[in-house]
RNA sequence: GCGGAUGUGGCGAAACAGGCAAACGCACCGGUCUCAGAAACCGGAGGUCCACGACCGUGAGGGUUCGACUCCCUCCAUCCGCACCA
């Protein structure tokens, strides 16, 4: 027996499935029809930084074991690679060390392939792509003119995040507690023409259909409250001395007779139009203007503030005149961007009304029916809602309403390192998109990668100014990029057809591979690249390219891997995989990091428990030589250690395939190995170790089909999954537990 | 404040549809082998006690049941998400 030499056998199964190519898929001919033996097996792809991390390895053997399990069981696996390779971690280190982004990135890339090849996950690497790539980008642009072409990316002035030392807007994941995250400056409210998708027109199914998909109930909570759909009743204020009528959005519209004030938001257009020409207008606007510019988080933690207009409102429901305040804790992103106060019954209005002396007025008595409420006195608070806004609306002053928390997806970035939006501005034709034969709207190379008030593009000044494409007239490219997030959103769509040069994808073939069977990823996804992606499957439906409205079937989140309680969300001294691989060869990682418990929980990176993995795959291959000495096991034996191997092959399966549990199969087929090495002389031993290599093999590919071969079998990877004998699976006793008092 | 998840030996965990709690592994203890150590192999082990056995044990308390880690109710603790969304 050779001693176990994990890096000699894991390089030698390597070269072999690279020689084959033994993970790649073909795609159906045309007329084929996706007929449920297919499978697409995807993993949320990786941001090209310098290593592969251990949250990695977690995820990819996750999808590596599903791959085999799949494989084995007769599917057709497409279970592709690529990188996310645009964005500001390359940037960034461009400026900071020298160099360019797309040499950064490549070389980054070429690194983490090297080390997805040495952990030996069966990848499908014909079908590879990079959002850097040209033949990437293209058609992420194509894409973009298409959604503009219909309405669904537009462009607007819109309140940003801006960090006055980096001299850039930053997207509000990168502010933290109203600070950049990169050098801790207190960032600004701006006002600045963005880009954005119009997501919100898709607000209501991408609530609905979520009922539709095999999610994770905690991560369709997360977008139910991203979305944040709330019913009530738009209802109208009048402002005679303006001549003007005011809606505003409430969800307790049975209230409206307790509205004792009315506020506006501080960066409405309203407060200039109310205040105009009174001897207020300068007090206000000063309020207005500092309140506007605190950030969100601030205005949040403080105290609320506010100043009187000097206007006043009619309440609809009993046409009393209250009065008009512009208050920061009122916002212009949610309703109208004004509110009726309604200080009894609302915690905000009545702090707010205490701090400044307004009147309250009760409107619901304790029995939780109206009072003060006119002709409804006496009704339940919830008749109340609907009884008020009929009232309301016969008279013409409300009608049933409803509000959303979600919001348009700015997706311009005012950075170099990302996909160029395809657009020219032209003082005569105004926004014109890059005619499609003139794509892709290649990056140009620049000076500074550093933005200096402006995006770096702006300066790439022969690039940026190009005739009009549609007078010829000078006019000026688009300088800023797109969110890296538009590069993710439809990937999984170009793996299905990855090298066609005539469009992103061709329908036929996606339709065929979509929807993603199994996609696995961190649920800290959950309400950008989850939601962004099922948007952009909405609208590419609707426009026509696809025949599918959901991207991913099913949906698994892995846990985190810690060390001294911290997310290895980095790579980190001493366990990077790389060092890892040096020291105990890739299989025992493989099996270490799953078998420390379920994948969706949170493990702790031990050294204890890698050692063990390691000594566990050495008795492994041992025990399966002894084995391997013994006569081949009679077919159909019934011995103890046969009964065992099946029920071993009933658990594993029945853990992998329904309970998408990958801890216990581990545990199962160790009781094997352990029962084997108890009872060599069984006759059912051969049989025994050859169904523990075969059920491990997702696990630890590369030693299994080693001890595969030692069997005196071939091609493991290929051959199919074991099958429980059902006789086999009865105990040949039956226990008889007998309780009494439930002893 | 709103929403969600989790709580089982010294540790990671298992027990899937209510049926012998702690499988599998770590760390630990003992033994074999060895000059010695490592490795490997064999064995032990939830707690308490009058120890052949008995009792207690799944965050706490109650309930349902012949029987509860599992189902129901009330708490407690920890973690996570959202949060001036009218």
């Amino acid at each position: 027996m050779e001693r176990y030499d994990a890096h000699t056998i894991e390089q030698k199964w390597q070269d072999e499935w690279a020689r084959e190519d033994a993970f790649a898929v073909e795609n159906p001919a045309p007329g084929s029809e996706r007929d449920g033996r297919h499978f697409y097996m995807l993993e949320m792809l990786p941001y090209p930084s310098g290593t592969l991390h251990m949250g990695h390895v977690l995820n990819y053997t996750l999808g590596d074991v599903v791959t085999h399990f799949r494989r084995r069981n007769g599917y057709t696996v497409l279970r592709p690679m690529g990188f996310d390779s645009f964005g500001l971690p390359a940037e960034n280190a461009a400026i900071k060390e020298g160099g360019n982004p797309l040499e950064i990135t490549e070389r980054n890339i070429a690194s983490i392939e090297n080390q997805m090849r040495r952990m030996g996950w069966a990848i499908d690497w014909d079908r590879e792509v990079s959002a850097h790539e040209p033949s990437y980008y293209r058609w992420t642009q194509w894409l973009f003119l298409k959604l503009f072409e219909h309405g669904l990316a537009y462009r607007k002035e819109a309140p940003v995040n801006w960090c006055p030392n980096d001299q850039t807007v930053l997207s509000n994941e990168h502010v933290v507690d109203g600070r950049c995250w990169r050098c801790g400056a207190v960032v600004e409210a701006r006002n600045m023409e963005q880009w954005f998708f119009k997501i919100t027109a898709y607000s209501d199914e991408l609530l609905d259909d979520l009922s539709t998909i095999d999610w994770p109930e905690r991560t369709k909570k997360i977008q139910r409250q991203h979305i944040g759909r709330s019913e009530g009743a738009e209802l109208i204020f009048r402002l005679d001395e303006l001549d003007r009528d005011i809606p505003v959005f409430t969800t307790r519209p049975d209230t409206v007779f307790g509205a004792t004030f009315f506020v506006v938001a501080p960066e409405s257009p309203l407060v200039d139009e109310l205040v105009e020409g009174t001897d207020r207008a300068e007090e206000v606007r000063a309020y207005a203007r500092i309140a506007a510019a605190r950030p969100t988080e601030e205005r949040a933690s403080r105290e609320k503030t506010g100043v009187f207009t000097g206007r006043h409102a009619i309440n609809p429901a009993n046409d009393e005149r209250i009065p008009i305040w512009v208050a920061d804790y009122v916002l212009m992103q949610y309703g109208t961007g004004a509110i009726m106060a309604v200080p009894a019954h609302d915690e905000r209005d009545r702090e707010f009304a205490e701090t400044y002396g307004l009147p309250i007025v009760p409107v619901v008595g304790e029995n939780g029916t109206l009072v003060n409420s006119g002709r409804f006195d006496g009704l339940p608070w919830r008749e109340g809602i609907d009884a008020i806004v009929a009232w309301l609306s016969e008279r013409g002053k409300g009608k049933p309403a409803i509000n959303y928390h979600l919001r348009d997806w700015s997706f311009s970035r005012q950075r170099y390192w990302g996909c160029p939006i395809p657009v020219v501005y032209c003082d005569d034709d105004g926004i014109v998109p890059v005619p499609e034969s003139e794509l892709p709207v290649l990056l140009p190379e620049v000076e500074n990668y550093r933005p200096k008030g402006e995006p770096p593009l702006a300066q790439a000044t022969e690039w940026i100014n190009v005739p009009c494409p549609r007078c010829g007239k000078p006019a000026r490219r688009e300088a800023d990029t797109m969110d890296t997030f538009v590069d993710s959103s439809w990937y999984f769509l170009r793996y299905t057809d990855p090298h066609d040069d005539e469009a992103p994808f061709e329908r036929r073939v996606a339709d065929y591979w979509m929807p993603i069977d199994q996609y696995i990823g961190g649920i800290d996804h959950a309400k950008g690249h989850l939601l962004y992606s099922r948007f952009f499957v909405k609208a590419l439906n609707d426009l026509g390219l696809l025949g599918f409205r959901e991207p991913f079937q099913r949906l698994f989140h892995q846990g985190w891997v810690l060390l001294d309680g911290k997310r290895m969300s980095k790579s980190q001294g001493g366990v990077t995989p790389d060092e890892l691989i040096e020291r105990f060869g890739a299989d025992p990682i493989r099996i270490y990091i799953l078998v420390q418990g379920p994948a969706d929980q949170d493990i702790d990176w031990t050294p204890d428990g890698i050692e063990a993995t390691v000594r566990f795959v050495r008795r492994f291959w041992r025990v399966v030589h002894d084995a391997a000495a013994r006569l081949p096991s009679p077919e159909g034996v019934d011995t103890p250690l046969a009964r065992k191997a099946h029920e071993v092959i009933a658990r594993v399966t029945d853990d992998i395939d329904r309970r998408f549990v990958f801890n216990t199969p581990i545990s199962a087929v160790m009781e094997l190995i352990n029962e084997l090495s108890k009872a060599p002389d069984d006759p059912a031993a051969r049989f025994a170790a050859e169904t523990a290599v075969s059920l491990l093999q997702p696990y630890v590919p590369h030693v299994a089909e080693e001890l595969w071969g030692v069997l005196g079998h071939s091609r493991l990877w290929e051959t199919p999954w074991p099958q429980a004998d059902e006789a086999l699976l009865r105990h040949e006793t039956i226990e008889l537990v007998l309780q009494v008092n439930g002893k």
